[in-house]
DNA sequence: TGCACGATGAAC
DNA sequence: TTCATCGTGCAC
């Protein structure tokens, strides 16, 4: 993979060794999580093909006093994996076509996550990932995914060590309209400047 | 059992 | 602004 002179400044190229992130690193608020996964490799192996993206837009859901929170509804089939353990992937399918991938965050029972909106492609990965159906697309991510542990060898988010200085830019949540003063919270993060994220 | 409505993306 | 398309949650 060659850098390639000249191309923009806000696109990752360094790729060192990937160690992938504990369970600790989900085990804290929603906010938190959120802005550190800016800049780290979600990785998905599956068919015998390893896909990596960089992560550069993510919204964080505070649990069920956020009415924008799929939790929000409490403790239903679709929203049990919310409300388990941290660390885990909460997928499904949303307007019966499109998959949206989340990261379960704090303690048991709290109910947050963060929604990875777009990812800047690294390895193996086709098509267009500018926000979060194209991004679970693009990384061949289903609903098969949904309560998978991401401390798995097949399905985990790493830091591949980059130390790149991050401008992180916060804006509200898109298509959140219905849930009142929260649709207005600034829980939407991404990287200043990065050509992948989905809504500058 | 029926129905309104999406944490979207693309076309017009 | 409209629409494709279907699982989910809730009303009846």
């Amino acid at each position: 993979m060659s850098p390639g002179v000249g191309a923009a400044p806000a696109v990752f190229y360094h790729v060192g060794i990937m160690r992938k992130l504990p369970r600790v690193f989900y085990d804290r608020d929603a906010v938190a999580v959120a802005r550190a996964l800016l800049g780290k490799c979600l990785v998905h192996r599956s068919e015998d093909v390893e896909r990596v993206g960089r992560i550069v837009e993510v919204e964080a859901y505070l649990g069920p006093h956020d009415l924008a929170a799929h939790s929000a509804k409490g403790l239903t089939p679709r929203t049990r994996v919310m409300f388990g353990p941290p660390g885990h992937a909460y997928v499904y399918l949303i307007y019966g076509m499109y998959h949206c991938m989340n990261v379960v965050t704090e303690r048991e029972g709290r109910a947050a996550a963060v929604l990875l909106r777009a990812v800047e492609p690294v390895k193996n990965v086709e098509g267009r990932t500018q926000g979060p159906g194209l991004l679970c697309q693009a990384m061949h991510i289903d609903k098969r995914l949904n309560g998978h542990d991401l401390l798995s060898e097949d399905f985990h988010i790493a830091d591949d060590g980059s130390r790149r200085r991050l401008t992180i830019v916060k804006r509200p949540r898109i298509g959140v309209d219905y849930s009142g003063h929260w649709a207005r919270r600034l829980l939407r993060f991404y990287v200043a400047g990065n050509d992948f994220v989905s809504r500058p």
